[in-house]
DNA sequence: TTGTATGCGTTATCAG
DNA sequence: CTGATAACGCATACAA
């Protein structure tokens, strides 16, 4: 592979006009510029990003974190980020941490380590005095999560307030028999949903039922199966449910219960979250998460820091939104 | 932040005894490794990756060249593939081509910048001669796709036959007018599984309508709504569909269908391709394709050809399963 | 407008 | 076992 100081000799000129060439820079004769041009498609010649690297400190990748790759929620969450954060010359390295708190710490190392210049965090699971001595080395942003620190740039999402929207709009439509599904995933995340449950139905007097919180893990529609087969054994039925893990289970829900007869939502209504098309397809209402803005805004912020523009906006919020369709 | 001659000047020896002590190489004497030991604690020092990167002209970064982050088959395959090739100590640099040649090749740049080790490509829209000669660069692996002259490492997937088997399915369990859906996308993928409709139907001696070629790009849920509005307004009613696209949109053509009233397979038999968990759910009949085997053997197939192993199988093959459910 | 020299942080060679 | 030194490829301060 041929370097500068090749091309340098072959266009008769030093390492630091090629440099100059190579970088647009003003103030060279349009002679020397021509010969190195023609020197450069002569060897073929492209700069080593690693040399570029090393030299200026800047490495043009951020890091995002995330718990699952393949899913309903971080899926499109990626892909948002990535776009915005491609359109601004920026590469991304993904790091999938499986809810393991050990892997975002060997991940957050990247940043010590100069091998990023910052980190997109859209899963946060050690607690913030050991996120916050990786700050010395990069800006970190947090999407979609939260601390309750709250002292990181973060693109807010209230999910206490989008769990409330769910529960409320089931109350309002007269169930009284709410049961609640959730992953057992340890995160401020579900923590909020569920605190936003209890909190609705306690304020509306409606009954608590122990029966009715419903533990199963991820959001993935053969969840459905495991949710409606634990619904289906309840001493007593509820007489609709929150599917806090997201739109993938409660559509598996829809679809297992619609295949074991039971009427949608006449005997059970049903809501999910975040609004994927499959609810859409499905017709079943939702809360919706605008996860293409949350992922642009976060990736806006991260550049934004990473550029030192003067109008950094540290903190932006998002909201949920109701979409009532058939299931409830 | 603290460089290794730092360390060495607080721990009193050169630069080249940490490098040994952070490199585990022998001969250091077990004093001084403590010394040093202390002063990185002390320091809180890591090397700068960028550093050594440019000193080995190696990057330990694979790019993943994908169509889509957010889809139904490279979203698990990105993930099986990032596991594997993060268990051998490689990072994963996500680029999402969106079925655009031109990004295609501004990806494959990254080769030439030695920005990463090696291109992973789940998908080829260039022709050959124009990817050829990024391969001075660094190795190239095709994933799932193939180029007809098929002189890259590839794990190869046998699309053609994976149709067949579908549409031979369809054709033993009866059926005889047997419609094809798919997507326009240009690519040796789609072109394969036509070919093998084409081919079944002919051989068997089947009618073939051109109205029964159905053409929706995407595999995507909510696809499956247009192949059944298109559907629904033929002419002449076909007994059967492959659905070419893939699970999703094949699984979206199941509910639309079912939705509206049709029963399905007595009126209508479906069969996807892939074996996502959504058409487990649907209880629909699909082919299943290996997805975690191909990224697996796809990342240890670019592994052991950068790290030069004996053992290199520089084509593996990874085969289709009919998977009969109810749908057919 | 151009060239020389230096340093970015490492590792490897070689001499001791 | 240990240390000095060169080299990886580039960008920039400074000199010309």
């Amino acid at each position: 592979m041929s370097n500068i100081k090749d091309i340098a000799k072959l266009a008769n000129v030093s390492p630091s006009t090629v440099s100059r060439v190579v970088n647009n820079h003003p103030y060279v004769s349009s002679v020397k510029k021509e010969a190195v041009l023609k020197a450069i498609e002569a060897l073929n010649y492209t700069p080593n990003i690693s040399a570029i690297r090393l030299k200026s400190g800047k490495t043009n990748i951020i890091a995002i974190l995330i718990p699952y790759i393949d899913h309903g929620y971080f899926g499109p969450l990626i892909k948002a980020i990535n776009e915005t954060l491609s359109q601004h010359g920026y590469m991304t390295i993904l790091c999938e941490t499986e809810n393991d708190s050990e892997k975002e710490l060997y991940y957050l190392e990247m940043l010590r380590q100069k091998q990023v210049d910052g980190m997109m965090m859209c899963t946060l699971l050690n607690k913030w005095q050991d996120v916050e001595s990786f700050l010395q080395y990069g800006p970190i942003v947090l999407c979609g999560e939260y601390s309750e620190e709250r002292v990181l740039p973060t693109v807010y999402v209230d999910h206490y307030e989008g769990a409330a929207i769910a529960i409320r709009h089931l109350i309002e439509q007269g169930y009284n028999k709410i049961a609640y599904a959730s992953s057992r995933e340890k995160n401020l995340v579900y923590e909020s949903r569920k605190q936003a449950y209890l909190d609705c139905l306690q304020k509306a007097n409606l009954p608590l039922k122990d029966e009715w919180l419903i533990h199963i893990n991820q959001d993935h529609v053969l969840v459905g199966k495991d949710i409606f087969t634990l619904l289906s054994k309840l001493p007593e039925q509820p007489d609709a449910i929150f599917v806090a893990n997201g739109d993938q289970a409660a559509a598996g829900l829809v679809i297992e219960a619609q295949k074991h007869g039971w009427h949608v939502p006449d005997q059970l209504a049903i809501i999910g979250i975040d609004n994927q098309p499959i609810s859409e397809l499905l017709e079943m209402s939702t809360v919706e998460q605008p996860i293409d803005q949350i992922g642009t805004k976060a990736a806006k912020l991260i550049v934004d820091i990473l550029e030192e523009n003067q109008s950094v906006q540290p903190n932006e919020q998002v909201y949920f939104k109701l979409v009532s369709r058939q299931t409830t």
